[in-house]
DNA sequence: CTAAATACCTGATGGC
DNA sequence: TGCCATCAGGTATTTA
């Protein structure tokens, strides 16, 4: 489900709930994730909630002595509630905080993960090696120029690899290869330095309108508030196999690639 | 080293 | 109604 815009989303309006507060009460499902939960109530209770950041795909939440890594894996969501109910289907991880919220992470399918660190958070082996965020200013021609010119791999797979740029999944693979006019098939090593640099701001404008709009809701996503994402009438390619291509109206195809859909318009994309 | 296939889950959907 | 196959926003691990 979440590419790194639902998940910048998710950890900004977390933050604003949590950051400061203490943790009263921590419940858990005693289901396993990706890995299994660890013993977080006896790990954080009474302590401090100090920093809400993100790497990736990955929320890092701060907390005395230590840090709470979390992913959403395909399905996950983190809300946000005041009123005390029952443990709900899916939901794994529940905080009470001192502010009286309660933040509750649920995962459908469990691909994601929450897991607590005590070194120091960039060299878990779990981010250590994430590639560089296209958010950021080092993110540019010459980057992602120097990235490409030696995969032999389709561009699509090359930008949603995230152990060399984090954050685009198969959503905003297939948006940014439209915008930028280049086939999600073609060889990473064939995209010229003139196409490098137009993906290059197209794939940072699109994650930036992305956030804005609250990130795309296909079907489960919502933010901590529960409301929904509003970039899922941006798409152009995204899920619009058979119907017209905005620009030129031929029809749009869906085609695998390892195994992913991949949406691309055959006339505008070379 | 790179690139592609596989495995991990639940649930929705469509064909018969 | 039921059963089966396929699909879904991710990624660590295995295989080639």
């Amino acid at each position: 489900m979440p590419e790194l815009p639902e998940v910048e989303v998710t950890k900004k309006g977390i933050s604003k709930f949590c950051l400061g507060q203490k943790i009263n009460t921590v419940m858990t499902s005693g289901v396993r994730l990706r890995y299994p939960i660890p013993d977080l109530p006896k790990l954080l209770l009474g302590k401090k909630i100090k920093v809400v950041s993100r790497r990736g795909k990955y929320i890092i939440i701060g907390i005395s002595e230590g840090f709470l890594l979390i992913h959403l894996g395909m399905s996950g969501i983190i809300s946000i509630n005041k009123k005390e109910q029952k443990m709900q289907k899916h939901e794994h991880v529940r905080f009470y905080l001192q502010n009286g919220n309660i933040l509750s992470y649920f995962d459908q399918r469990r691909f994601g993960l929450v897991l607590w660190e005590k070194q120091k958070i960039s060299e878990h082996r779990l981010l250590k090696n994430l590639g560089i965020e296209p958010l950021t200013d080092r993110f540019d021609t010459d980057y992602l120029y120097n990235l490409l010119r030696t995969r032999k791999g389709a561009i699509k797979n090359v930008i949603m690899n995230s152990n060399l740029i984090v954050g685009i999944g198969n959503i905003y693979a297939s948006e940014s290869l439209f915008k930028a006019n280049i086939k999600p098939t073609r060889l990473a090593c064939s995209v010229s330095k003139k196409k490098c640099a137009k993906l290059c701001t197209d794939i940072k404008s699109i994650l930036q309108e992305a956030i804005i709009k609250g990130g795309t809701t296909i079907r489960d996503f919502k933010n901590c508030q529960g409301i929904i994402g509003n970039f899922k009438y941006n798409l152009k390619v995204y899920g619009r196999e058979g119907a017209e291509c905005f620009h030129c109206s031929r029809k749009i195809k869906n085609i695998k690639i390892s195994g992913r859909s991949s949406f691309y318009c055959s006339n505008c994309q070379r």
